[in-house]
DNA sequence: CATTGTATGTGCGCTATCGCACAGACCCGG
DNA sequence: CCGGGTCTGTGCGATAGCGCACATACAATG
């Protein structure tokens, strides 16, 4: 059974065979990760590279006249700073803590050694680069042709699916700057939603009540990505807990 | 000197060390790409890699409705076919050749057991992945906030970098689908770049005549990325001439 | 409990783009 | 040189989303 904070709350710790783990666990270090936060900017080193375990971490670009969109989320199932490995170092791209929460940091120095072991962890490492263009690839696509009502329940869907407790704290204002769209299309849009009775939110809080709904009324986008981040990225620490059941 | 068909070509080829070029060299089959060939659909597993010297290959992605749009674009920069090494073996996107030219292409195995050698071919692969998910990332913004015209520019000024005979062999219905767009709104942008005498278009042909024009009424992302490609891929195949000369 | 900053609701006119329909123009192949 | 299929030009009305302005309502804080 996981302890209170446990690095094997997110997918990639947990899925790492014993002695890979055994020789990282000694220099994971948990931090806190507070609503707002950014962990890097566009250009800048990274200096450790962040296990959500709780956390939720949005992947945002931001263009010179301000306009922003959300590249790709990252939860407990991944890892923020792939380029680390990659071998670019930095991206044209920021995170931002979208929910706050708990993260394990691993110092860069430390990634990059045991990637460079060429073992599981390269391996693992690379099949949740994959699923993260999988990620993008989709966000392209739904980006140009989905409207926002649609936009809006896929990332509540996928912002639930990496916090089960069914609450956000977010604003609109926020959700905006992510879908890439006004403060007032999130409202309307929103506000559709709360009618339909599949949401219920009040000043930065949003509740989802009603999962289906919002299923019937998103886009492919989330269906297609769920299926195939699925099968990218199996749920090892599910399947953990199963065989320890 | 390359010859008419030098598999060094394309930069990443050419990139290679001795001992790893002398190792692919023999496996590496020369062909042709017609246009609007479809290199790989959803979900099918790709049995080579192709490695792109004078033909343009596009990423593409479309939604059950048909809606369709560009994620990026690949020419002699690249290689198509990374969930090859990536781990994931298939994507949920296609690759369809948008210029006719060649390519070499190399047997799947062969690409993966090269890549787990875990040497400079390991490395160079996954820097020109960053590259992709550079060009990902900067297409997501755009497909967003960005209007036709500039998108045409940028896809213009892309493609251009890729076949410098300024001359492309494509149809507005054709750019249409690339940029996600109504085949008329490709028709009102082009004409607009015609009557500025930026290009020179005819049934099924684009003559770029004034690069700098499209440059200035483009977005910033062509700059972007640009200059992002630049410090990943270092064009080596420049290089190698300036050193042979 | 009063205040104040922040979040949300709403109403405009405006623009880009869509979807459709059809006319013309090109050019390839017979 | 003559078709006929394919590209391109153009003109609608319809619509989603924008940008702005301002009203209102909430909740945290002293």
């Amino acid at each position: 059974m996981p302890l209170a904070h446990d690095p094997r709350q997110n997918h990639l710790l947990a899925a790492l065979a014993v002695p890979g783990f055994a020789r990282l666990a000694p220099h994971l270090q948990q931090v806190p990760m507070a609503l707002g936060e950014m962990l890097y900017e566009p250009g800048c080193q990274l200096l450790h590279a962040y296990f959500p375990t709780t956390a939720i971490v949005s992947l945002h670009y931001v263009t010179v006249s301000g306009a922003t969109a959300e590249i790709a989320g990252v939860g407990n199932e991944g890892v923020i700073g792939i380029s680390l490995f990659m071998g670019g170092d930095t991206t044209p791209s920021s995170a931002v803590v979208l929910c706050a929460g708990h993260a394990y940091r691993l110092p860069r120095q430390l990634l990059k050694e045991e990637f460079n072991r060429c073992g599981p962890v390269l391996h693992l490492l690379l099949r949740y680069t994959q699923a993260l263009i999988t990620q993008m690839t989709q966000t392209v696509v739904c980006n140009r042709h989905h409207s926002v009502e649609q936009r809006l329940c896929r990332w509540l869907l996928a912002t639930l699916d990496r916090n089960p407790a069914g609450q956000l704290i977010v604003t609109h204002e926020l959700v905006a700057g992510i879908l890439g769209v006004r403060r007032e299309g999130v409202t309307e849009a929103a506000g559709k939603l709360q009618q339909a009775g599949f949401i219920q939110y009040r000043r930065g809080h949003i509740n989802v009540l009603q999962r289906s709904g919002l299923e019937a009324r998103t886009c492919e986008c989330y269906a297609v990505l769920r299926k195939e981040l699925m099968r990218l990225l199996p749920d090892h620490h599910a399947a953990r807990r199963a065989l320890a059941g």
